[in-house]
DNA sequence: CATGAATGAGATTTCATTCAT
DNA sequence: AATGAATGAAATCTCATTCAT
């Protein structure tokens, strides 16, 4: 009766995403097969094709799905008291959900298929143009960057942060497992906290010249 | 023998990998078929393998040329007078040899190979460590680093200067064929520069004198 | 009960049957899915099968029904008051009841069907027999038999004419839905009706009054 | 050898095109599948990928093909020196080649599938079009033609010898495998010979009035 | 009586790889 | 050294049929 229960409350294309999920992490998009899906949700293949036209759909999906994770993302860090604690909320919480490199192995996959995929394109486009806008706004709004020793605009800074977590996403695809993936991610997030420090620490001078 | 031209000049393997470079770039290590490949260098398909022992060598290949390329532009670049034209050497060479989001979208393909196939993870490991070292190297050794307004040690900026470097590389296949790359490229590159300029800026002190 | 209208005027079975024959007409006995012929009558897939056993049985029970419908077409043929009359009754109600081509491609579908399913092949064949004989009397007791130009028996004289038939038919999938089909319908029954005088007109003695 | 020496005799195309006729003929184009025509070929079912698209492509070839042979037909038959002659080699050649019945078969399919493949439709129309223009050209130049005891047309003829032989060739699918198909297509042909005798005897007395 | 989610076998198609020439 | 015909395994997708509700 339980389970039963818990099957209910995962609706099926949800269900059928997050086998996608971790299939498409592991294998790839295009190395990954219908029946890798379909075994990983524990269904029938022909049942991802009542709620998916096609696999390109359960792609197209998952970005959406990705999209709408870090909408919420950005959402929550927008609440945060200070500046430093929205990229925190913003960026460390990529490691807690699934594992770390599970993650990131899906969303490099998922820029090699935009570069490639219309559909997909236009999402990640999407999301990298509202994460973008959100955490600019957050910047402008926040009083740390009134004193940075810097002239950088609220965009310009945003750009930077992005492209610096992107770039350690990208490389944390290359962990191996056996290293503590904790003590690297780590590592990478030092980097990332080095930069914001970099970027929002007043200089004692700068203070009265801007 | 003599009669053959220009065909002769480049050795079958090369001109195997250059197609290669192509087809993956285009579609991808797992969509570009190995008749694609031999269409694209003008042979037949029997004769890639008698180069390559199977499709997986081709992709190992292709990461081993991607790390001697960067080898020697890590060569290149140690040469230049300042740490900054080395960098400006290191990171937008990119986009002369083929057009820009060729060479991209094979990169971030690599790195999504390198998550799941451990032959071409060791070769990219292997980069991304010689790389980084070299960097750290170049910047321990300029006269910059000493007057910086930080205390961030030569691979902690190596660390970053990569990290922005390779998240600007992976948003960079997202542009849309519409939009001018020339342009898109520019700006990605302002992105860098800026980071560059900010680590490598005097303290408050000779803040002034900029 | 008396709240469901027409809907319970006609029988499920017949409302399955007439959604079937638009679907077969329309893509053809084997690439008609089950599923088409549900969401054209309007029902849920396993109703069908309350009624049919399987797929197979909804295309014997087409056959039987079409076989139904020819013997009708007989029956009301053979009160007509002359030979031409009956004939005329015989063969130009196909256009009538649906649009001329569902019908006919329903008829070449369910011969082609015939050559390979023993079960369709028995009932089409009981169709031919059936009409042949009905056809057959039909001549045999018409005036219009003893005078003509010819010496040929009813029997081979209801095969021309149904020969002939069969064959318009069989072309009539062709037309163009460009072209009238209207008037392409009216060319072809021409054809069938040059027959008919040619085999019931008089002797060369009765010639001259015609 | 000389079993090789037959292989390279027929090409794969056309062997391929043999296996899908039988296949076509026994089972219908839309329940035949490839396996069954490579499995008939003797070959493999990706080499007939090689040479043929995918499967649409090997009905359109059939389809090209009957026209190729029809037209082969049509060029001996007008080369008969009586009109019946012409039409004896026309019409009765059909059973000769294959077995009888696969040849209405797979006629009775091809009208079927015209129905709704464009493609297919586009080339059968060709064949009905090209020869009915030769059948009426062959009637127009008989002296047959001139003392007959009609006032039909050439093109009236030719319409009314064709549908009959297609309604002739529908039924023929019928036949069951106990009775001798010998006897029940010489039952057919007389039927065919019989509107040609009607067609083309001449009356007495038509003679002087026409 | 009625639904439609679920299954799984089977169809089409692709592609890495081999091998005779 | 070079070709490309040939293979066959595997991938995507469809569909007749069943069954719990």
């Amino acid at each position: 009766m339980s389970t039963k229960r818990a099957e209910t409350t995962l609706d099926r294309p949800t269900q059928i995403l997050d086998a996608a999920m971790i299939c498409f992490a592991e294998r790839g998009f295009h190395q990954a097969s219908m029946h890798d899906i379909s075994a990983e949700a524990g269904i029938s293949v022909g049942l991802i094709y009542r709620y998916f036209k096609n696999k390109d759909e359960v792609i197209s999906a998952m970005a959406a799905e990705h999209k709408k994770h870090i909408a919420e993302l950005l959402e929550r860090a927008g609440q945060a008291p200070t500046l430093l604690e929205s990229l925190e909320i913003l960026f460390t919480s990529n490691c807690c959900e699934s594992s770390p490199q599970v993650l990131s192995a899906f969303v490099v996959d998922l820029f090699a298929e935009a570069s490639r995929n219309p559909t997909v394109a236009k999402i990640v486009r999407d999301v990298v143009r509202t994460t973008t806008k959100g955490v600019t706004d957050l910047i402008a709004r926040s009083p740390e960057i009134k004193y940075a020793a810097h002239k950088l605009g609220p965009e310009a800074i945003a750009d930077m942060i992005f492209a610096v977590n992107d770039g350690l996403m990208m490389r944390s695809v290359l962990q191996r497992s056996g290293v503590s993936s904790a003590k690297q991610r780590e590592r990478q997030l030092d980097v990332a906290r080095t930069l914001w420090r970099l970027l929002f620490t007043r200089t004692s001078h700068a203070n009265g010249h801007n």
